[in-house]
DNA sequence: GTCTATAGCCGGATAGAC
DNA sequence: GTCTATCCGGCTATAGAC
């Protein structure tokens, strides 16, 4: 086996790790163990702890950063726009439900120039997330309500989705989404 | 000052600390020097790093285990009962914001007993929600989504405020809770 | 590529002087 | 009530055998 590949079995088995302990409480010890391995055979893969924990964060907070960047670039309107953002969430939820944990919770813990280049990211993905939000209040597509509630609001239920997912084993992504849509823009009521 | 004014104090210093880093990531060192005292010192105060830990999300715990019982028993519509959660959440954020974040991500932590005591308090709290989503939408006061997805998307909103409230300075209590109340009931749309 | 052994450091907590 | 000094265990990471 390759060591490519077995780097992304340690990442994998660390981000279900870091999901239920967070970075700091998981020890190289438990990686090892949950890998079958001894802590000191991890290093023959992977540089450090920190390198596990910047390759899960970096990777899912890029993949953020292009789709929001297609999305806010292009010609559509501002509804189908979030639509979009809605669907770029779940998707990556899907396929990464586990590292989007350390991304939410963990972040903090990158160093230096990681931490710095991932809090642009989120800086910039929010400030996108806002604009168009901010055009669809202008166009009328969008009630104007208090403009940083509406982006909070709608995040807060986005970046969460990876602990209430995987609970819903027995619902189907496409139900979800347009279930996830109507909530969010028409609300319950 | 009273022991218990100065636990208190420690309480607070430490909900700040474990906010910004988790749990695991502040050492009694940190906590010491953020009190301007030497760690040993802190052990006049307080039994374990953990005591303060069960202190922090246990009182929070039932203070919304209160809230959420008086709710759930009142004869209101279940419109009402939605809008008075969601100013039980606000009113406890803007009370201790700082808490909520050991609240919601540091519970794992906890030791035996207050570990149970508290899952078996988040789980009847989601669920007293769930009842009142579900009979809202047998009264037809609420749309028929998959109610999951209701609880879900109302509940993240409001566990995550602690993160956004407090960037919001120039925002008033009863403005907020007017508009959090429209966008989760009515939608952005 | 995995192991054993261990370096070197830092963690929570205690003892006892003041 | 705070201090200094310290115990002792666990942490990340490395060295070197197989």
């Amino acid at each position: 086996m390759k060591p490519e590949n077995r780097k992304q079995e340690i990442v994998k088995a660390a981000s279900i790790l870091f999901k239920e302990k967070g970075y700091s409480a998981v020890t190289m010890r438990d990686l090892a163990k949950a890998m079958g391995i001894k802590a000191a055979s991890l290093y023959n893969h992977i540089q450090s702890k920190q390198e596990i924990l910047s390759t899960i964060i970096i990777d899912l907070a890029e993949e953020f950063t292009e789709g929001m960047n297609k999305i806010s670039e292009s010609d559509q309107k501002t509804i189908q726009k979030i639509e979009n953002i809605i669907e770029l969430h779940i998707d990556v939820t899907l396929r990464n439900a586990d590292g989007l944990a350390s991304l939410n919770n963990d972040w903090m813990h990158l160093e230096e120039d990681n931490l710095q280049y991932f809090e642009k990211m989120r800086y910039d993905y929010e400030n996108n997330f806002r604009k168009i939000v901010q055009k669809g209040t202008e166009d009328k597509e969008i009630k104007s309500f208090n403009i940083e509630i509406i982006v909070f609001s709608t995040l807060s239920t986005l970046r969460t989705l990876y602990l209430w997912y995987p609970k819903q084993k027995d619902i189907d992504a496409d139900i979800l989404k347009k279930d996830m849509i109507s909530v969010l823009l028409s609300g319950i009521v």
